[in-house]
Order: C-alpha cells, then sequence, then structure tokens
DNA sequence: TCTGGGGTCCTCTCTCAA
DNA sequence: TCTGTTGAGAGAGGACCC
C-alpha cells in the first residue's frame, strides 16, 4: 500500500489531502511511522525522530496514530487478496505477497491480476497501492517499490502502479538497483560492503562469495550472494506462526529507581499473557529488554522447565529478571517477551502449586474480560486513579504521547 | 539530532556433558 | 584422574524489516 496509515488518515479526513501529513508519535521520543507523499518531498521518511520532521515541515499536519483503525483497514485488504488466491502471505499491515500461480487458467495473467488488484483495492478501499509482477519474494518486492509515485517539492509524480519483470530480465532489473534495495541490507551491512566497492547490486554479483561470508557472515553472505544473481527460491507461505510475543515502551522520562519499573513490568507482562492466551499458545522463554538513557539495551531471559501463560507467572519470572538490572544510569524503555512458544497445553503444566492456582485465576480473569471487557480486571497493582491501567497492542506504537499541554496540532 | 514497537534471524560466547 | 575436543543448548547482543 501507498503511505498507508497516512493514506487511511487522508481518506477519513479528505480535508487532509494534498497537505503533508506525518502519523507517529507526538512526543519528544516519538518517532514518524509512516507520512504522505507531499512530507516525503521535504526528505521526511518513516523511522525519523518526530522532532526533526516537526523541524523540516513545521506546517506538516502531526496526527498520532491509530493503530486500530489501520489493522481493521488492515484486515479489509487480506479479505480482498484472498479473493484471488488463498495463497497469501502477510508480512505487515499494508504489505503481502500473493502466489497467483493457480489462479491465472481463471483470472488472467499475472499482470492482469495486478492490475485487477489494485482496482478492487481502490474501489473497496478507497486506498492507493502498487503491484511487482515477478517470479520471485525478491524480485516481486523491489518491483512494486519500482511501482510506486515519487515524492517532489513540486508535486506527486505518480508510479506506474504495476511493475512486471518478465522471467530472463531479472538480474537486468536487478543489478542496476543500489544494494541496500536487497532485503537484509541495512547500515551495518552497507558499511561492511563498502570496502569492496561495492555500490550496486550488480556490484555485489561480482564479488566472490568467499569473500562475502568473511565480511558479513555465513549465513547473509551465502543469502546475499544468491539474492545478487536473483536466486530466491522462498515460497509464499500463508499461515505463519508467531515464533514470539512481546510489548514493551519507552517512557516519557526514565526510571532511575527499581519500584516504578516493577509496575511497568507486571503491566507489560499481563499485556503478553494476555495476547498469548487469545492465541492459545504458551511460552517457555522469558525476555526482559531494558534500553538505558544513553540508548544501550541489554536483554536478560530465562528458559523455563514447562511452559507458562499465567500473567503472574509470567511476572514473577519477568521481576526476578529485572532484580538483576541496576536502574540507576535511567531506564528508557521496558520490554517484556515470550518466545519458544508452544500450543497452549489443555491442562497447563506448572512449576509448582503456585503456578497452577496463578493458572486457575488467570482463566477466571479471562472469562470476565470477555464478558465485561478488557479493563473489567487485572493485576492490583495496575490500579490508578483512573482505574485499570492495562496495556493493549498499538496504545503507544510509535513512542510516549505529548503532555495533554503540547497535543500536536491539526 | 535523536533515535518506537513488534517481530525474525544470525552470530558469538559460555557452560555442560559425553 | 586429568586434559582436550566436540556438540548442544542457553543467553546475550546485533542487524534488519515494516
Amino acid at each position: 500500500m501507498d503511505a498507508f496509515y497516512a493514506a487511511v488518515e487522508v481518506r477519513a479526513d479528505p480535508s487532509l489531502a494534498g497537505r503533508a501529513v506525518i502519523v507517529g508519535g507526538s512526543g519528544d521520543r516519538g518517532v514518524v511511522a509512516s507520512c504522505s507523499y507531499e512530507a516525503r518531498a521535504y526528505g521526511i521518511h518513516s523511522a525519523m525522530p518526530s522532532t526533526r520532521a516537526r523541524r523540516l515541515c513545521p506546517e506538516a499536519v502531526f496526527l498520532p496514530g491509530r493503530y486500530h483503525l489501520y489493522q481493521e483497514c488492515s484486515r479489509q485488504l487480506h479479505e480482498v487478496l484472498q479473493r484471488f488466491t488463498p495463497l497469501v502471505e502477510a508480512i505487515s499491515l499494508d504489505e503481502a505477497f500473493l502466489d497467483v500461480g493457480g489462479a491465472r487458467r481463471l483470472l488472467g495473467t499475472g499482470v492482469e491480476i495486478a492490475w485487477t488488484i489494485r482496482r478492487r483495492i481502490h474501489e473497496e478501499l478507497g486506498l492507493g497501492s502498487s503491484v511487482g509482477v515477478a517470479t520471485s519474494k525478491l524480485v516481486a518486492k523491489l518491483a512494486s517499490k519500482a511501482a510506486k509515485p515519487k515524492a517532489s517539492l513540486g508535486g506527486t509524480v505518480p508510479g506506474p502502479g504495476v511493475t512486471v519483470v518478465e522471467p530472463g530480465t531479472e538480474l537486468a532489473f536487478l543489478h542496476h538497483l543500489p544494494v541496500g534495495a536487497l532485503w537484509g541490507v541495512g547500515p551495518a551491512t552497507r558499511q561492511r560492503l563498502d570496502r569492496f566497492g561495492v555500490a550496486t547490486v550488480g556490484d555485489l554479483a561480482a564479488v566472490p562469495v568467499e569473500s562475502l561470508v568473511a565480511a558479513v557472515g555465513h549465513a547473509l553472505g551465502r543469502h546475499l550472494h544468491d539474492l545478487a544473481w536473483a536466486r530466491d527460491p522462498r515460497a509464499v507461505e500463508p499461515e505463519r506462526v508467531a515464533k514470539s510475543v512481546g510489548h514493551e515502551e519507552t517512557y516519557r522520562r526514565d526510571h532511575h529507581d527499581h519500584e516504578p519499573l516493577r509496575r511497568e513490568v507486571v503491566r507489560l507482562a499481563d499485556a503478553v499473557a494476555n495476547r498469548l492466551r487469545e492465541a492459545g499458545r504458551a511460552g517457555t522463554t522469558v525476555v526482559l529488554k531494558v534500553r538505558f538513557a544513553d540508548f544501550r539495551t541489554i536483554s536478560r531471559s530465562r528458559t523455563l522447565p514447562a511452559p507458562l501463560v499465567a500473567g503472574p507467572a509470567l511476572a514473577k519470572v519477568a521481576l526476578a529478571l529485572l532484580e538483576g538490572v541496576d536502574p540507576s544510569p535511567g531506564v528508557r524503555l521496558l520490554g517484556v517477551s515470550v518466545s519458544n512458544l508452544v500450543e497452549r497445553p489443555t491442562v497447563q503444566l506448572t512449576l509448582d502449586d503456585a503456578d497452577a492456582d496463578a493458572e486457575d485465576v488467570a482463566r477466571a480473569v479471562e472469562k470476565v474480560r470477555r464478558r465485561f471487557g478488557a479493563t473489567a480486571l487485572g493485576p492490583a497493582s495496575l490500579l490508578g486513579p483512573s482505574g485499570l491501567e492495562r496495556k493493549r497492542r498499538g496504545d503507544q506504537q510509535w513512542g510516549p504521547t505529548s503532555p495533554p499541554s503540547s497535543t500536536p496540532r491539526r
């Protein structure tokens, strides 16, 4: 999708059309999640600190972002895509791979299907999209990028909408692209490739695989070499199962004491446990992530003998991990996640009777929440002046919001 | 200049057992 | 019993993606 979150906001408020719209965290520690092409013309891009975006384009419209709205829109999008083929692999809220190999006899060539998809999305969702058609995921992804509109101060230049890379022409398409266009080449890898004088994918293809492996490691070296030669046999995987579930949060101000952090750990663990239960999963490894004021980030983890799903049990492990962390330098972010996920056992395997009780309580809590709402019940330690402070996914997607006195202007 | 949240995957190091 | 090797698994950190 083209500038997805921003486009959804413009659709909700058409008076924003043609303006620089920035969706993201509004506080000092927020980042840009998405922006309209008018904003991109000023050099603004996603993941840029909001303070910098504000400096680059003070007249831009800043919106805090409504994750649940985008989630709903994404659901509608995938509904549209599913009508073309069941082989849809969602890679994010607004992007997906489709394997239309089996649908061609019924729906036409890949190119025809691509144009139909674009039209349907526009008719049913009122949003712009770009489609890449190719024989592999890598090339299709890069082709879709080439199909997108381009930002310029003179106005947005519409893209072709659909870009096709015919079989046999993949190398010609790939080799003139900058090496950073490849999946897996970020700033750090690009810097390592610099010493070979690699600027384009074509340059990369000319580097012996052994040299690449020595420079960037075994797995990435071989992978990049294959990609540079358009070898990408990865299939479209419609059913991808999550391997970890977690929540993290950056605070408006750093915490220097254990006490407020303990409360945060309980809140995060409660949220993680809730999502685990919803997904019918349980986790074996609990990870606590801490980012200090200087951005140094550490993680502490513990693998348990049996999977757990109950919030209190999860919080107990995370709190024990927190005790080993010295918060005095200032903690700006805290995260709790669970990995090594398994199907949730019908009868919860637990470490001791206390945990078994905790699981019984968690089940009862879940029943109450289903009936009376998510904030109906929760850990007593999360009871604040305005009721229960529970975290839900997307509550603070792009950093802490501004305090009420400095709400973003519209 | 300041750097979110939710993920995945890879690499390195350490420990432990065979 | 001691020493060295090897492999697995856990823990930690880093890079990357949207």
